[in-house]
DNA sequence: ACAGCCATGTAACTTGTTACATGATTTT
DNA sequence: AAAATCATGTAACAAGTTACATGGCTGT
């Protein structure tokens, strides 16, 4: 969604290098967002063209060290602020459901199934997740989790409603 | 989110130009995505250089008419099948107070406020939309954004409880 | 005549993403 | 020595998005 500026984050915390960039986005995702090495490079290639980062020196061992310019905090807390739109849509299950629609899918119970069970799975592998969040640093994603968790429930219940709907 | 796929919908439901498209999409999407007329032409190129529309014709106005392929049917059965995925960080949102924390952002709660904010407006937005989707047609849509609402409630609770915790 | 919509398109750019290449260092 | 991980990068593509140009048609 923005691996440009959780980099931004990461960099504004202390310099980095880019490998410790994958490293640390991995952490801080708790390896839910599978990260390709190649795209923190390229990432960082279009942060330091457009003079939000900066590579003034090298670390021991000449790895590039990045760190954020004044203008790459600028444009962090102006993303922190901003607000994420597009409540309807942010969702792609029901723009999905839309098209279906319009195309007068069959499938659409199936569609429902299969959604219905990658989520039971998400669900089980969140509260999994939960229950490891024990510590206090942990503090912010165990809340994220049981945010996750409350939707995930309310959209099952949700698919569930649906296929009463569609069967009527 | 798939422009692309949404154009292939409307246009399996029978041939139609650009400009109809455009209309049609925003017809779909009740005007909640607001798309440049632009992009209707960019994503229609690539759906034909990838053989998933033709163009076998023009109608009596001469405007191009698109047909879907073979191909894009089958492509667009596959979209609607598979599951969408990514439960945590579907929402951007999640996303950006995992970095604030990194960042040890100190304005989280002015966040929190401003995203409670756009949701409160989306929530009054969506509801005066429910109310006018009375016919038929548009029962599909009412389902969604019932969906949509339930949503947002648990959102902003949520977000009411994120504050709770951060002045705890 | 003029405003406004109908209609089509192009150039340029952003972000995400992958596949692949390459070599160093560390662990077994 | 072999395997794994550390580490950096490039080329290419997908999808979204915008600004802009252009001209026709329609109603007032």
């Amino acid at each position: 969604m923005s691996v440009k500026h959780s980099l931004l984050s990461l960099i504004y915390e202390k310099p980095r290098h880019g490998y410790e960039l994958k490293i640390g986005f991995e952490q801080m995702v708790q390896g839910l967002w599978p990260l390709n090495a190649g795209q923190v490079y390229t990432t960082l290639d279009r942060l330091e063209r457009d003079h939000l980062v900066e590579t003034p020196g090298h670390d021991k061992k000449d790895r590039k060290l990045y760190t954020i310019t004044s203008a790459g905090k600028e444009e962090l807390w102006k993303w922190l602020n901003q607000p994420v739109g597009r409540s309807l849509f942010k969702d792609e299950f029901y723009f999905k459901f839309l098209c279906a629609d319009q195309v007068s899918y069959e499938n659409k119970e199936e569609m429902i199934r299969n959604q219905k069970e990658t989520m039971v799975k998400d669900l089980l592998h969140l509260t999994q997740l939960k229950k490891q969040m024990m510590t206090p640093e942990n503090r912010t994603m165990k809340l994220l989790l049981e945010g996750a968790l409350l939707h995930l429930d309310a959209d099952i219940k949700w698919l569930d409603m649906l296929v009463d709907n569609e069967m009527a």
